[in-house]
DNA sequence: TACATTATATGACATTTATCATATATTTTC
DNA sequence: GAAAATATATGATAAATGTCATATAATGTA
């Protein structure tokens, strides 16, 4: 009995396309990997061979720019897979990914991939979707980047954790970022991310606990995240 | 005789994966358009039914933000494909093409594409990388927005633009761009472009003639865009 | 527990960048 | 070719953001 079969990961991904065949295959190969917060799965310029199909867990992807600074670019969740873009494009990889909470992942050997593909005009589709969302996505990031005052990515970053990873029984976003994390989510310095997270705090629209944020006026953030 | 078989843009895309057969069966359906500096090829909502492989000319790839300013994301040359993103992905279009100089494009029709693809792994495997490489300058242009200062991307573009589209005879760039475009690319305010352009002339980097940009110095304007 | 280390917070100030005003140059249109 | 429209240029000033210094809080570690 193929492992794949009953992922629930499947999905969510493009390996929803795969037939029982293609997973049983697929299932022999690979088994689910642990790794802890803190945990760096794969960085910058290593040789992938293979890619990871994430079950539980939250990532950051971030580049190191010139000048040493860290960059997140975006962030992974359960049912995304992580490493794709390396493996199709046979280039090293260049972003490294860092586990924000303990994560669990399956491996699956590139030659997997390439197999399915080549058996599997729809799975082959879907991959090049997802490819092709993600450009969107960043072409979008770099229009915000470019055009949005530090504030305003904020309220959206803040908007957008909420969105992406939702909120615990008290309401507090689900991911926790430090704010020197938080500075490189929005590309600023650390100082001005502390300074705009209290300010944000004192007008009411969220609330601090520790490293723990709290959304409480999100019709407000989305003004400010659009230019209000 | 097949059009596309001569076609020496074939060389510069994906579309030199495509046997001599595919390609008389896409060149049936396809004739040089022309496009003249200015005309807009497709825009932000649109539904296209075709790639345009390119084989003259320039495009800008521009996004318009919340506040109507239009955010250039990337240049298209010769060699090239457009649209391709939104083909495979069967999404609306999310940039508006614009030509900067007259240009020669041929329409692919997206059901050809798609039988290419079906038809031809390597010509699928060719166009997945595209869409990766592309992935891969956008996470690259993210954390140049985000770290870099505006005069280190007006450098950083400087230097593209020049080994991107080259010089002619007399050592202008090939490309002119207004300087509303300049501030468009780097994300500024048109007046802080032609004040750094202008800063960069008078500390002998750069000549300007019109819109017509001369690098002189591109190894201090290489300093420049790594933060020195 | 106590110490060391790191993260958060905030003030003071410098620098960068945007905005507004205005002048001149260039291009377009008739 | 002249008038109108647009693009470029530059000064003055305001606003945003970064940097440095320092204090406190939180976390890790022997």
């Amino acid at each position: 009995m193929s492992k794949c079969d009953h992922c629930i990961i499947r999905e969510f991904s493009s390996l929803k396309s795969l037939s029982k065949d293609d997973l049983k295959s697929i299932s022999k190969h690979k088994d689910s990997i642990l790794f802890k917060k803190g945990d760096v799965l794969f960085s910058e310029g290593n040789l992938l061979n293979g890619v990871y199909c994430v079950r539980e867990g939250i990532c950051k992807l971030s580049k190191l720019s010139a000048n040493g600074k860290e960059q997140i670019v975006r962030f992974i969740k359960g049912g995304d897979m992580l490493g794709y873009r390396s493996v199709l494009s046979e280039e090293p990889v260049t972003l490294t990914v860092t586990a924000l909470k303990d994560m669990r992942a399956c491996y699956i050997p590139k030659s997997e991939i390439f197999d399915a593909m080549k058996a599997n005009a729809k799975f082959s589709m879907d991959m090049m979707k997802t490819v092709c969302h993600d450009l969107k996505d960043a072409n979008m990031a770099i229009t915000n980047m470019a055009q949005k005052s530090v504030k305003e990515r904020l309220a959206d970053t803040l908007i957008f954790l909420k969105e992406t990873f939702g909120v615990n029984n008290e309401g507090y976003l689900d991911i926790t970022l430090t704010r020197e994390e938080f500075s490189s989510v929005i590309g600023t310095a650390t100082e001005s991310a502390i300074r705009l997270l209290s300010g944000f705090k004192k007008d009411g629209l969220i609330a601090l606990d520790g490293k723990r944020v709290k959304i409480l006026n999100e019709a407000e953030l989305l003004k400010i995240s659009q230019g209000f």
